[in-house]
DNA sequence: TTGAGTCTTGATG
DNA sequence: CATCAAGACTCAA
């Protein structure tokens, strides 16, 4: 059974056609700073094979500002200046109003996972692509991720092992307007708190949790998140908590980034994750 | 670039 | 249970 295929036109113009989407991937991957000085926005343009104008009027439809003015966003140099303004949660801290309130199902339930739980899912466009949101019954997230590709069968798959004995539904519809307002510049700020549905360990709970106190725009360490959670030197496990996120960007995985100041791993590509970045960066 | 340190997880006996 | 290998990391050679 096929992924529903998101509408073309989302109603949100921010939101990216698939097109479009990979030209922006394709751009911000072939971004870096040696490369950014050798040729400027000539040479990115050229190796996504556009001319410079359209490609740089791409960026300011999408993402309100230049080619230039993104790419600057995610210099090593910039990135690292952030990390060192807030070098742990704390700095977020009290937080301002809590966005997301996550709800946990016991670890260890294994293969019942899910059991009389009916999750209807669909298929949305966002300004990162296309995402999978599933959904319970009570109207609780239990699932957000990135499609790739046309059919978008592994997201399916992954949903199902998830919660292996949850009733799956698809409903393409359902969840317009939500997704929208999620992906919107504004923000989930708006919104009354979202509710999210997660399984997992005790340790990878915690730092589910705690990443929901990252705003937009804010960017950490994987050192200083385990720093904030009392384990200085558990980066590596902290790292790998990070990478088991379920509801990809409501929790903000992708603003964790390593010290050094680059934008590596990313379960959903690093390339996305830069995107993310640095049109938070412009739209905050 | 490589290796060692560090901690959680999942697989294996 | 005990052990082992494998990470979305970091730091020092």
């Amino acid at each position: 059974m096929l992924l529903p295929q998101p509408s073309s036109h989302g109603s949100l113009e921010k939101t990216l056609n698939r097109a479009d989407y990979r030209t922006i991937e394709m751009a911000v991957h072939a971004f870096d700073e040696r490369a950014w000085r050798l040729s400027g926005e000539e040479g990115i343009a050229a190796r996504v094979g556009l001319s410079r104008e359209h490609l740089n009027s791409l960026f300011v439809q999408w993402a309100g500002v230049g080619l230039s003015l993104f790419m600057q966003g995610l210099s090593v140099q910039h990135i690292r200046k952030k990390l060192e303004e807030a070098g742990e949660l704390s700095a977020f801290s009290p937080l301002p109003e809590r966005r997301c309130q996550v709800r946990s199902l016991p670890f260890g339930q294994g293969k019942r996972l899910g059991a009389g739980l009916a999750i209807t899912y669909g298929c949305y466009p966002t300004p990162f692509g296309d995402c999978l949101l599933a959904m319970t019954g009570a109207r609780e997230i239990c699932h957000l991720s990135f499609v790739d590709g046309e059919d978008g069968l592994s997201a399916r798959a992954e949903l199902g092992q998830t919660w292996p004995q949850a009733t799956i539904i698809t409903d393409n519809r359902g969840c317009t307007t939500l997704v929208e307002r999620i992906f919107s510049p504004a923000g989930t700020e708006s919104l009354q708190p979202l509710r999210l549905l997660v399984s997992g360990t005790t340790f990878q709970l915690k730092v589910w949790q705690a990443l929901c106190v990252l705003p937009r725009g804010a960017m950490i360490s994987y050192e200083g998140l385990a720093a904030s959670m009392g384990h200085p030197t558990a980066c590596r496990a902290v790292a790998s908590a990070v990478a088991a996120n379920p509801v990809s960007y409501l929790i903000p995985c992708h603003r964790v980034v390593r010290k050094s100041g680059e934008i590596h791993h990313y379960r959903w590509g690093s390339s996305r994750k830069k995107m993310m970045l640095g049109w938070e960066a412009c739209v905050s």
